[in-house]
DNA sequence: TTCATATTCAACCATATGGTTGACCTTAGC
DNA sequence: GCTAAGGTCAACCATATGGTTGAATATGAA
């Protein structure tokens, strides 16, 4: 899955991945403190939050002992420019719309 | 996977899927057609189709023997609201789309 | 009727995913 | 130093996913 929107949609499919999310939409939080609502040992949320990295839809720093995790909206924003692409069609960007799928459809590693 | 946004997320965490979604942005197509530019059987195709139906992503309709695929932005337009929930961009954000389409173009290897 | 086309079904396979547990490393505090 | 807290790692398990093939079904054409 080398496809950054491979990883990115694969990473929002989960609901506890997607509430992870939401909860740092709150605040910075360290990992400890984000495991703490959800009815699942720490190892398995800190497998959660590495996807989340991988899809780079987080970012974490490491002070102390303790890893802090805060949201990095940059790998969403480009998943959602993706979906506007089919919701809203604007007549002036339809064209380059086209030409991006065009490019995606012909890129070998995609389909 | 009960949650509608899971069905969705992960139905477009897929590029052949995804890919399937392009081509329906064009026009309505028949199952056969659909297959034809993918190096997999059309059994594969089949379930992607239904993977896609089940996520609302799509419909389709029989007519004689051939069956006809077409998009239906619905559940995107839902899996788009939750991402705009976060706040971080504009429900229509083409300058960001402009960015996303130069990056698109000038690093091909990453759709 | 017979044959071909369009599509799905069923069984199977390899790998990915999401979870567990227990051991381990690093850092903080006494 | 000793002990505890914060996280990760490794091995394991059950189930999901994405693909295959061959048989089956339904419709259209000759």
């Amino acid at each position: 899955m080398t496809n950054p929107l491979d990883q990115v949609f694969a990473a929002l499919a989960d609901p506890t991945r997607r509430a992870i999310l939401a909860m740092l939409l709150e605040d910075d939080m360290a990992v400890t403190d984000v495991a703490e609502p959800f009815a699942m040992s720490l190892a398995a949320i800190s497998k959660h939050l590495q996807i989340l990295v991988e899809a780079g839809l987080i970012a974490q720093e490491k002070r102390g002992r303790v890893k802090w995790c805060k949201l990095e909206p940059d790998a969403l924003r480009a998943a959602s420019v993706w979906m506007q692409g089919f919701g809203v069609f604007d007549p002036v960007d339809l064209d380059a719309f086209e030409r991006f799928l065009a490019d995606e459809l012909a890129d070998p590693s995609s389909p």
